[in-house]
DNA sequence: GGCCTGGAAGAATCC
DNA sequence: ACGGATTCTTCCAGG
C-alpha cells in the first residue's frame, strides 16, 4: 500500500506538468520499449524541460549533415537528461576530464556547455542507487521501483528533483555520466568510467560495486551462489564461492595463453590500438575483487594502451586544444537510455572521438564502400556453459567457425570487436544472461583478446589486411550468467528463464582519412544457448514447396534438427489481432519421414481464396516445443497436378517464435551522399518502420535525392535474399510495435516526390508468433493485409510482391489498438483496462509508467 | 591435466 | 495450495 501511495503520488507529480488529455493513439513507441526508458531521468527532469528547446539541436555527425536538425517531431518529448551531481558537488579538477554530452541521436552544436557543469563526482553515493536516484543510477522503471522501495526514498527523490530544477533547467541535456564515451583518449577522466554509467545499457546499470554491497542472496537456496570463476568439482566448496560476478568485467582470469594471443603478445599489435577504445572508462572499481583481475597484468596493460597506442584513433597531442573545445561535437549523442527515443542507428556511423559508441548503439553493417558481413554463419545451436562448467568451446559453424569478413576496406588492419548481444524483437543489444567468453587452447587459431566495454565482456580480434580482412571465430564461447544475478541487478529489466537466444554481434571501427572512425555492426543469425531448447526444438531448415493449391494434399517435406516423424505440423492463420483464426493438424506421411525431416499433406485451405492467402505452419514435438512458424502461401485456382514443384527455400533457422521476433542480420546500409540521411530514424529490429517525411526535418529534406533507401530487412522464416525496400531518402523510420501502435506502418514520401502514400497494415497484437509474422517480410512472401487480404493482398506468386495497401487515415480507438493486451517479450499478456488502464499483471509498475510516459509524451506532443 | 562434450540429476519456477 | 511440467543450474563422466 505503501508503494501505491507513493505511485499515485508520483503519478499526480507528473500530471502537474502534463495536460489533462490522454491520447495514447499515436504513441510511437511500445510499451516494451517504454519500460526500458529511464523513466527517472524524466523525474529529475525540469518542468521546462518538458517544453521542446529548439536549440537543444543535433550535431549530426559525418560531413553530409552540417545543419542542425530539431528533432522534435520524433524525439519528442524533449524531456532533458540532467546532469546533476549529488549535491551539486564538484570537484576542483573536474573540468578537465568532463566530456560533454550529446543530445538525443544527436550532439549539441551549443559548444558552450560547460564540462563544469556537467560535472559528476565519482563517489560511492552517487553510483549508489538507493542513496541518489540520479539519472544515471537507473534507467528502467524497474530499478526505479527497487529504488524507490520506500515512500520515504520516492519521497526524498522527489524533493531533491525540486530542489535541483534550476540547475537541470539550465544543464538541459547534458548528462553529468552521460558520455558513454569518456574523455577523449578514453584516458580515464573524473567520471572514472563512462560505463560505470548505467546509461548505456540497462542492464549494466548496477555496477560490481554496489551489488557486492547490496546484494542480496539471489535466492533462498539451497544451491550456493555463483563462483566467480570456473570451479572445479571436486573442490566444489560453497563457502568459498563468492557472489556471481554477472558480467564479470574482468577479461577471464583463468585464460589460459596456450596457444593464444598472451596480453604481452597483444601489446604493440596494431590491432590493438582499438584497445584504448575498449577501455574507455575501464570500470575497474565495477569489478568484484574477487573477480578482479589482480595481477593488474590485463590492466595495467590496457592502461598503458590508452597511453600510449592511441596514435591510430585519437586526436594528436598538438591538438588536444582544439579537441577540448570541440568536445562537444565529438560525441554529441546522448547514450541511448539517456534518450526518450532509441538511437538512430541511420545517423551516419562516423565518430569524431577515439571512443567507441555505446554497445547497444545501432551501427548500419554498411557504409560507402565498407560492409562487415557475417561470411559463415554460426550454428543456430550452441550450448553456453556456465561459470561453474568448463568451457563448452567455440562458437561453430555447420563445418569449421563463423568468418566475419569486412569488405571494401583492406587498406589497414583494424579491429574487431565481438560480443553476445540479444535476439529478441528489440534492437541488438548485449545481452543480460550471456557473454562471450574467449577460449583457448590448441586449436584457436585466431587472435583475440578480452576486452571491456560498457561493462560488458567482448573479444577484440584484428582483422587483417593479410587474411582478406577476414576472420576466422574460433577463439568466442558463450558463458551463461545465472537468471537469478542477472534479474536482481538495478536497472535490468530482461528476464531469463527461456530468453537464451543470443547473437553474436560484430562491430568494426575503421579510421577515416579525415580522421574520423567510422563504426559498422554486424550480427549474427540467433543462436540458441540452451541444453535443452537446443536438444529438443525442432529447427526448420527447408521445406518445400512454400506454396500450394488451396485444395491442399501436395506432400510438404519439411527438413531440420529434431524434426521427425514424431512431430506434428501445424498449418494455422491468424487474424488481424494475432489470434489464430484456424489451425489444423497436417496429416504425416510416416512412411516418407527421415530422422531428420517430415513428410505432410498440406491441409485443404478452411476458406475460399481468390488471391493468394499466406498462412504459418510450424513443427511441434510437444508443448512448448514448437519451431518458427514458417509461410507458406495457398494460391487459388491451382490444381495441384503431379509432384509439387520443387521450391525448397533456406530458412533461417532458429526465428525467435516464443521470444524474438528479430531479424537476423538486421543491418542497414549508409552511405556517405546521405543516402540514409540521419533523419532515418532507427529501427528496432521488427519494430518496422516508417513514418514520417519532411516535415519531421526540414533541414534534412532532399527531395530530389535519387538515391534510395535501402534497407535489407532479412527475416529469419525468408529466404537468404534480403527484402529491399526503397523508401524516401528522408524517410524517417520510427519504431512501431503493433501491441501498442496504431497497427499500420507508413510511408510519407516528400513533397515533391510522386510516391502514393503506402500503408503497410500490421495487426495491432503482438502475440507470440503473431503480427510480426504476419508481416512476413519475406521476398517469397508478401505484406498481406490482415484485415481483408483477400482485397487488398497483390500477390503475384512465392518471392514477390510486396504488399502496398491504400490506408485509411482514421486511427483506430485505445481498444483496439492492442491496449486491452499488452504482450511482453516472454508471451505473457497484461491485460489492460481500456478505459481505466487497470494493468493485471506482476510487472505492473514497469507499465504503470509506460502510462505516465504516454500522458507526457502526448501532452509534449500538443503543446 | 585441461579442455570439450553429452547427459542427466535435482532445484527452481511455471502452469 | 498442490502437483505435474518445464526450465535452470550443477554435476558427472568420457573422449
Amino acid at each position: 500500500m505503501q508503494m501505491i501511495s507513493c505511485l499515485i503520488y508520483m503519478l499526480f507529480s507528473l500530471l502537474r506538468f502534463a495536460g489533462p488529455d490522454l491520447d495514447v493513439r499515436t504513441f510511437p513507441s511500445s510499451a516494451q520499449a517504454l519500460v526500458e526508458q529511464p523513466f527517472i531521468q524524466e523525474l529529475q527532469s525540469s518542468p521546462s524541460c518538458f517544453t521542446s528547446d529548439p536549440h537543444v539541436g543535433y550535431q549530426l555527425q559525418g560531413p553530409q549533415y552540417g545543419a542542425q536538425v530539431n528533432p522534435r517531431a520524433f524525439d519528442c518529448p524533449s524531456i532533458q537528461i540532467t546532469s546533476i551531481a549529488p549535491n551539486n558537488h564538484l570537484e576542483p579538477d573536474s573540468s578537465q576530464d568532463v566530456l560533454a554530452v550529446g543530445g538525443a541521436e544527436g550532439g549539441y552544436s551549443d559548444a558552450s556547455w560547460s564540462r563544469d557543469q556537467l560535472y559528476l563526482s565519482l563517489e560511492p553515493r552517487y553510483r549508489d542507487p538507493a542513496l541518489c536516484p540520479s539519472p544515471c543510477s537507473s534507467l528502467s522503471s524497474r530499478s526505479w521501483i527497487s529504488d524507490l522501495s520506500s515512500c520515504e526514498s520516492f519521497s526524498h527523490t522527489y524533493d531533491d528533483v525540486e530542489g535541483e530544477l534550476p540547475d537541470a533547467a539550465r544543464l538541459a541535456m547534458g548528462s553529468p555520466l552521460g558520455s558513454p564515451f569518456g574523455s577523449p583518449g578514453c584516458g580515464g577522466g573524473a567520471f572514472g568510467s563512462p560505463r560505470q554509467s548505467p546509461c548505456h545499457s540497462p542492464r549494466t546499470s548496477v555496477t560490481d560495486e554496489s551489488w557486492l554491497n547490496r546484494r542480496p542472496t539471489s535466492r533462498p537456496s539451497s544451491r550456493p551462489t555463483s563462483p566467480c570463476g570456473k570451479r572445479r568439482h571436486s573442490s566444489a566448496d560453497p563457502h568459498a564461492r563468492s557472489p556471481s560476478p554477472h558480467h564479470s568485467p574482468s577479461p577471464t582470469p583463468g585464460a589460459s595463453p596456450r596457444g593464444s594471443v598472451t596480453d604481452e603478445t597483444w601489446v604493440g599489435s596494431p590491432a590493438g590500438a582499438l584497445g584504448p577504445l575498449l577501455m574507455c572508462g575501464f570500470p575497474e572499481l565495477d569489478v568484484p575483487s574477487k573477480t578482479r583481475r589482480t595481477s593488474g597484468s590485463q590492466l595495467v596493460l590496457l592502461a598503458g594502451q590508452v597511453d600510449s597506442s592511441l596514435e591510430s584513433f585519437q586526436d594528436p597531442p598538438a591538438e588536444e586544444g582544439r579537441e577540448q573545445e570541440g568536445l562537444a561535437e565529438l560525441f554529441l549523442q546522448v547514450p541511448s537510455h539517456f534518450t526518450w527515443n532509441k538511437p538512430k542507428p541511420g545517423n551516419a556511423p562516423l565518430f569524431r572521438t577515439s571512443s567507441p559508441p555505446p554497445l547497444d548503439w545501432p551501427l548500419p553493417s554498411q557504409y560507402d564502400q565498407c560492409e562487415l558481413k557475417v561470411e559463415v554463419q554460426p550454428k543456430s545451436y550452441h550450448r553456453a556453459h556456465y561459470e561453474t562448467e568448463g568451457s563448452r568451446g567455440s562458437i561453430k559453424a555447420a563445418a569449421g567457425h563463423p568468418i566475419v569478413k569486412l569488405h571494401g576496406c583492406s587498406e589497414q588492419r583494424v579491429g574487431l570487436v565481438l560480443f553476445i548481444g540479444t535476439a529478441d524483437d528489440r534492437y541488438i543489444r548485449p545481452h543480460p544472461f550471456y557473454q562471450v567468453h574467449r577460449v583457448t587452447g590448441k586449436t584457436v587459431t585466431t587472435m583475440c583478446q578480452e576486452k571491456i566495454m560498457d561493462s560488458i565482456k567482448v573479444l577484440e580480434i584484428p582483422l587483417l589486411p593479410e587474411n582478406d580482412m577476414s576472420a576466422s571465430i574460433d577463439c568466442a564461447g558463450i558463458l551463461k550468467l545465472r537468471n537469478a544475478d542477472i534479474e536482481l541487478k538495478k536497472g535490468e529489466t530482461d528476464i531469463g528463464r527461456k530468453n537464451t537466444r543470443v547473437r553474436v554481434v560484430f562491430r568494426v571501427a575503421i579510421p577515416q582519412p579525415d580522421g574520423q572512425i567510422l563504426w559498422l555492426q554486424t550480427a549474427s543469425i540467433p543462436v540458441e544457448c540452451s541444453q535443452r531448447s537446443g536438444q529438443e526444438l525442432p529447427q526448420v531448415d527447408s521445406f518445400s514447396p512454400a506454396s500450394g493449391s488451396v485444395e491442399g494434399g501436395q506432400e510438404l517435406l519439411i527438413s531440420g534438427p529434431n524434426i521427425s516423424a514424431q512431430s506434428r505440423v501445424v498449418f494455422m492463420e491468424r487474424g488481424p489481432d494475432g489470434r489464430s483464426l484456424w489451425e489444423t493438424d497436417a496429416r504425416v506421411v510416416p512412411e516418407k519421414c527421415s530422422g531428420s525431416s517430415i513428410v505432410v499433406e498440406v491441409p485443404v485451405y478452411n476458406k475460399k481464396a481468390t488471391s493468394p492467402v499466406q498462412v504459418q505452419f510450424y513443427v511441434t514435438n510437444g508443448k512448448r516445443r514448437k519451431s518458427v512458424t514458417q509461410s507458406f502461401t495457398y494460391l487459388p485456382g491451382i490444381r495441384h497436378h503431379g509432384p509439387p514443384a520443387v521450391a525448397t527455400v533456406k530458412q533461417e533457422r532458429w526465428e525467435p517464435d516464443r521470444i524474438s521476433q528479430n531479424p537476423p542480420g538486421f543491418s542497414l546500409t549508409a552511405s556517405r551522399n546521405g543516402t540514409l540521411s540521419p533523419d532515418v530514424a532507427y529501427y528496432g529490429s521488427c519494430d518496422l518502420l516508417v513514418q514520417c517525411g519532411p516535415q519531421s526535418n526540414p533541414h534534412l529534406h532532399h527531395p530530389h535525392s535519387s538515391a534510395p533507401l535501402q534497407t535489407p530487412l532479412m527475416y529469419p522464416q525468408t529466404s537468404s535474399v534480403p527484402l529491399q525496400v526503397s523508401l524516401p531518402s528522408q524517410t524517417t523510420l520510427i519504431p512501431l510495435q503493433t501491441s501498442v501502435m496504431a497497427p499500420q506502418i507508413t510511408t510519407i514520401p516528400p513533397p515533391a516526390s510522386s510516391v502514393p502514400l503506402q500503408t503497410f497494415s500490421v495487426p495491432p497484437h503482438s502475440s507470440p508468433g503473431g503480427s510480426q509474422r504476419d508481416l512476413s517480410l519475406s521476398p517469397r512472401s508478401t505484406f498481406v493485409t490482415p484485415a481483408n487480404p483477400q482485397k487488398d493482398s497483390v500477390l503475384a506468386g512465392p518471392g514477390e510482391a510486396l504488399i502496398i495497401k491504400q490506408e485509411p487515415e482514421e486511427q483506430p480507438p485505445l481498444g483496439s489498438l492492442g491496449l486491452q493486451e499488452i504482450t511482453l517479450d516472454d508471451g505473457r499478456k497484461l491485460d489492460v483496462d481500456p478505459d481505466l488502464l487497470l494493468i493485471k499483471t506482476k510487472k505492473l509498475l514497469p507499465v504503470f509508467f509506460t502510462i505516465i510516459y504516454i500522458y507526457i509524451y502526448q501532452h509534449n506532443i500538443q503543446m
